[in-house]
DNA sequence: ATTGACGTTTACGTAAACGTCAAGTAGGTA
DNA sequence: TACCTACTTGACGTTTACGTAAACGTCAAT
């Protein structure tokens, strides 16, 4: 089984950042492990948020809105407005998400089209210098 | 029909963004619309750069990275070895934008399991002060 | 003739997300 | 005891992508 706390330098690894990154997170609130005296202790939760954070940033979300979408996780008092207010900063999350993802399907097909050209051109040069081509038999 | 040339605030104001930042893309050597003069002079094909630019942004990539890959575009001479550069390094944009896709469809998912969560908090907590909820008769 | 809208360049300012020292502590090992 | 390693807190540096202000030219309308 899996460990149940981490150093920094265990996160570090494991994510591939550095321990610089992990600080500045928690400068910025996104993370509160305890401490023993000065040193760090990730719990998995802490860990699990850690991951959030990566994907959040890989996805396009500046640390302060992945700060905000940790936020919603942990309603605390479980208020009712809150919840409704979580729930509408959630959907507006989500359909900035999916018009993303539209862009980046549209940016794939527009490059996977461009390879085909490419791909053409590449065998035509090739079979005008006399080269035999798989597809050109 | 659309009109053949267009000056920096036509692009401006129909991309909605500044002036400045059309700009800087020319100095980033993204843009080289010509010269009335002082004043530039945009043209479809300036104008398509600047959508593709907008785009690329908006899925994540640096002004460096849209310079190589609009650079890509335009072979100029077509060069052979060069088309093999381009199409490997198309694919390998390609590869980064199905992980990056991937990453948001988990954000998606997460995000709107939670919403689920939400919805069922609310309609309890509605529903435990006595208020009639529309799936709850 | 002046105002206003639009354009230009040059240059410094800024926010975000860390990198990179510097300088010190705490604990284990040779 | 000396040293090494991991960890800590500042504090300043860096890159990216513009914002913003200064100072000016151009042209149409009032």
């Amino acid at each position: 089984m899996t460990a149940e706390t981490f150093s920094i330098t265990d996160l570090a690894r494991e994510f591939s950042v550095t321990s610089r990154a992990i600080r500045f997170y928690e400068d910025q609130g996104l993370i509160s492990p305890r401490r023993d005296g000065q040193t760090r202790i990730y719990s998995r939760r802490d860990r699990a948020r850690l991951a959030w954070i990566l994907r959040g940033k890989r996805v396009g979300f500046s640390l302060a809105e992945i700060g905000e979408i940790l936020d919603l996780y942990d309603l605390g008092d479980g208020r009712l407005t809150q919840s409704r207010v979580a729930l509408a900063r959630s959907r507006e999350k989500i359909a900035a998400l999916k018009q993303q993802r539209d862009d980046i399907d549209a940016t794939i097909a527009e490059l996977e089209a461009f390879c085909v050209h490419l791909d053409e051109y590449i065998a035509e040069a090739l079979d005008a210098a006399g080269v035999i081509t798989p597809a050109s038999s």
